[in-house]
DNA sequence: GGGCGATATATCGATTCGATATGAGGTGTC
DNA sequence: GACACCTCATATCGAATCGATATATCGCCC
């Protein structure tokens, strides 16, 4: 569920782990308050299996010695020669960027019909744009589906004969959030039928809404080197 | 989290682990699938704790040598020597019972305010009834004061600006969680303030629910040797 | 110039999950 | 009666994640 998340926030733009970190925690309606301890080793994985790789780092490459400050490059060879013996401390920023391969898995992890957990659904809506829109129909319609099976299984069984006032209570809170679930996922179905129909009547999107289109265009902000103050 | 929900389990019946986890998964409202894997591990541990304690198990003690059965003791004796053997395989059944530590611990674990997690508020519920009425209800409105915070936090911090249509449509379905869940907590603490005030006025219970008291009557299923066929 | 908070990366132990192993005992079925 | 297969039952393993902790830099304020 982190990968998704990772590689979700690095089609955007390239970040470093603690500015991934933030700005997942500042996606509202998403309280993905991801620690540091499942953050760095994910994308030490994630940079080992190919799908994100590190794009810059405090500790510059010689290849790259552009930038004149000589301070620059001072700390620069300091940081390398602590990272070099291994020891704790403060590493350079290493900004990650993700890769071909990592945009696939991102598709992959997006449309995986085999994933159960409910946690990570949200995640998945949160980052579908990416997703050609008749997937992302396909995801809307198989979660509704899981829903609606989980609310008629429970139609079949007794609830909860004989248990105590709060487990009925805890029940009914769940039976009514899997219908306001169910609502809501009506609401986004329908969204996406009417936009691929106001698509595919005028090509031309004379329509306000930029977002809404297939392909978001190219935002003007600056996509390598974010936040060097 | 899973101590919890053991805990709170052990207080009505004693079981071994399967059949704790079958029940677990048979109660309504609170989806909780727990796996093996954390189960038994966690029985280890509350069992080193000192917070349930192996009641029975099918290598029967040899200080209980009722219930006749020649083959019985046989399976017992064979069951023993593979366990004494180290060896992996069948194990004799273990049936697990709280002790008076365990339960002090289920108070514990019901009522500590430092509990941020919100998967494990519904599992609260789910055994809050071993609690002190006034204690049941702090908890309650602990918690709807954490999800007012919530909502409020949010009506102060803008929306998500500029955030796809998705994201918008996770942050409208997120609120609307919130806010039914607070109705919710609503009647929970209107219901308790009315039992409290209920049983306040006349102490002799004439009213036909007897589940919702303070205590449970002692229910007539077998507490030992559970599901033995 | 010295402390402090924000930035930044990393590791450690504990908890939980999902997959897998192992075996007892019952049921069906040819 | 031999066998295949299901349910019951306990257990371990590796991976993912969390929360706590360590460490270091940088800019700001007093």
């Amino acid at each position: 569920m982190l990968d998704l998340a990772i590689l979700g926030l690095l089609v955007e733009s390239d970040l470093h782990g603690y500015e991934l970190r933030k700005r997942l925690g500042d996606l509202r309606g998403l309280r993905l308050a991801i620690s540091f301890g499942s953050l760095y080793p994910a994308l030490g994985r994630l940079e080992r299996a190919g799908y994100v790789k590190a794009v810059t780092s405090a500790a510059r490459t010689p290849s790259a010695p552009m930038s004149g400050s000589l301070v620059g490059e001072l700390a620069a060879f300091r940081a390398q020669r602590r990272a070099a013996a291994g020891g704790r401390g403060a590493r350079g920023k290493k900004v990650y960027g993700i890769t071909d391969a990592g945009r696939q898995r991102l598709v992959e992890l997006l449309t995986d019909p085999d994933v159960s957990d409910d946690r990570e659904f949200p995640v998945r809506v949160a980052f579908c744009e990416v997703l050609p829109p008749e997937e992302r129909l396909a995801l809307f319609e198989r979660r509704r589906a899981e829903l609606v099976r989980r609310v008629e299984e429970r139609r079949r069984t007794p609830g909860d004969r004989g248990v105590n006032t709060y487990l009925r209570s805890l029940f009914e809170r769940d039976t009514a959030a899997l219908e306001a679930d169910i609502a809501w996922l009506d609401r986004l179905i329908e969204n996406e039928r009417a936009a691929a129909a106001g698509s595919a009547a005028a090509t031309p999107p004379a329509a306000p809404d930029t977002t809404t289109g297939p392909h978001r265009s190219a935002d003007p902000d600056g996509r390598h080197e974010p936040e060097e103050p």
